[in-house]
DNA sequence: TAAAAATACTCCATAGGTATTTTAT
DNA sequence: ATAAAATACCTATGGAGTATTTTTA
């Protein structure tokens, strides 16, 4: 009932910064970790103390010590942000008003990429429900228009009208696919000399327009010519596979194709020498997606961010 | 590890904010209870909802009820809370750094307005020891500034350098005081002209001189006159009422004071017309005062300026 | 229509960034 | 000499205030 409040201008942040500092014993690490300058965070850790009335780390240049004090604080600081992000899911559920985010994702994006994407919202947004669905953009986007999808996940191509985008991981290298048996097989890199009597083996343009053109001009600029660009209708690693195996031509895919595939013992795969990337992979939503959306989508923005600078291999 | 945190943005004051909400289910009086206005709160409010992605309550102009998610959310933040509290509690203890505050304070200062002082600051700082000590306002001002002393109490009469301060609270009622079988026993209000044939007993000026002269300009402007000013080296209510009972003259003090002797049989109080009053009663501190002081001066603030508007009828 | 919540703006406190200095090894 | 924390300074986001509008019992 008093209005007074106890440890006044304390929040949730500081105790967030003092755990970071506590574990790593170093500002600049903590700082990193944390995402910010160093020397934000030794302000904050001190407004804590002040706040506190007590010295909880004890420092000199060289050295960051927890004091008596910080070892109890940490004690009882790392429950409750536990309990704190606890409540945060129990609430969320409770209101099942976090209906299922359904996100859009093209077939060629690595599924570790995904995953790592998927375990970072979860982290983010505890009670979130998650729905994947493969989508080519196209069909992302207009149902991102109309609300019956709330993110997409595609190789970056074009931009749309109403559509918001980051980008959510770099582009992969590029590798030559062809048949086991071919004559280039024998070679580890190959490169433009190499390629210019193949043919190319892409997906048909009527798929993504956007995209194709834009991988047609990459590998334009990059030095490479072929005999022919021939299009099928591939849409996963395996329809792509089955395609140079049966001899339609050399297909040009992300390295992390050979993986995906239990074609692997019918294709071959070879690094390319110039390199060529494909476009970025980027997350999209409406930008007039409803107001319960709005952080969420400030998560997805920051997973993005996180993503995009540390990779996938986070996890 | 992941940097990706759950709910950004989510302070422990929403949480502040959503429980007195919770409580008064009315934004109006949950804001002034939280001491702010009503939109700000509105919007906090709103923040914290989106953030958590889950409407908290469900609202007409009329009527404020918390919905399902927000019972959930309303048990998890009461126990959180209170977990912070009493973390900040321990901590504070342990560190022993909050050494024990020494508070200097006048004797004519009502017990209960001290006490109610004195729990308002541990609520707001629960580790904090308190150490009370009679001091008279110029040791106190020279214990302030010397550091060995960390607040002093005591009636407004004079700035002092190197010292701020603050009301703590309005200045008393004064009460005439004079022996049980005097002349003027026998009425119930006491005015100028009652009082023009007495004499007036008053602390020694030497005690407190700046307050000694405040107190008689009062007494003047007032429009009272006595025969003569008698001082007498009082410092205890105790004290007072001896000088009185023994004749000295007629005593103008706190209406409090009855209360705080024993020597209720011996002396009379009675009002007085027109009134006056004692100047306001103040904290004060070292201006320098060491940064672990900070803080708790920010709480000595705020719980003054509480007292000051509330009263000390507060327990 | 009246009480209460929501909006619209304004202001300023402060969180966080950059550049630099100090300090201890 | 160097790595790391502290300090100084700056910018800008957003928290909180005042005035006003909108809403529904």
């Amino acid at each position: 009932m008093t209005a007074i409040q106890c440890a006044p201008g304390v929040e949730l942040r500081h105790l967030r910064y003092f755990l970071a500092l506590f574990e790593e014993l170093h500002f600049g690490r903590a700082a990193a970790r944390l995402q910010m300058a160093q020397p934000p965070l030794s302000q904050s850790i001190r407004k804590l103390e002040d706040a506190l009335g007590v010295r909880l780390f004890h420092r000199t240049s060289r050295t960051v010590a927890p004091t008596e004090a910080g070892r109890v604080f940490a004690e009882h600081v790392r429950p409750l942000l536990a309990n704190f992000e606890a409540a945060v899911a129990d609430t969320k559920h409770s209101g099942g008003t976090t209906s299922e985010l359904r996100i859009g994702c093209v077939p060629d994006v690595p599924i570790e990429r995904l995953l790592s994407f998927l375990d970072l919202m979860r982290a983010a947004y505890p009670g979130v429900q998650t729905q994947v669905m493969q989508l080519m953009p196209r069909e992302q986007v207009s149902r991102l228009q109309d609300g019956t999808l709330e993110y997409g996940i595609f190789h970056y191509a074009e931009d749309h009208e109403g559509i918001d985008l980051v980008p959510l991981f770099a582009g992969e290298q590029l590798a030559a696919f062809l048949p086991k048996n071919h004559r280039l097989a024998v070679k580890d890199v190959l490169g433009p000399d190499d390629l210019e009597e193949e043919d190319l083996a892409i997906f048909s343009r009527a798929n993504d327009p956007a995209l194709h053109d834009r991988i047609l001009a990459t590998v334009g600029e990059a030095g490479y010519r072929f005999r022919s660009v021939r299009e099928a209708g591939c849409v996963t690693a395996r329809d792509v596979m089955l395609a140079v195996a049966s001899g339609l031509g050399v297909a040009l895919r992300p390295f992390s194709f050979k993986d995906a595939s239990d074609a692997g013992s019918l294709v071959s795969r070879r690094s390319i020498s110039p390199p060529m990337e494909m476009p970025e992979t980027v997350i999209a939503w409406a930008s007039n997606a409803p107001r319960n959306l709005r952080m969420i989508t400030e998560s997805v923005r920051a997973v993005a961010d996180v993503l995009r600078q540390t990779g996938p291999a986070d996890r």
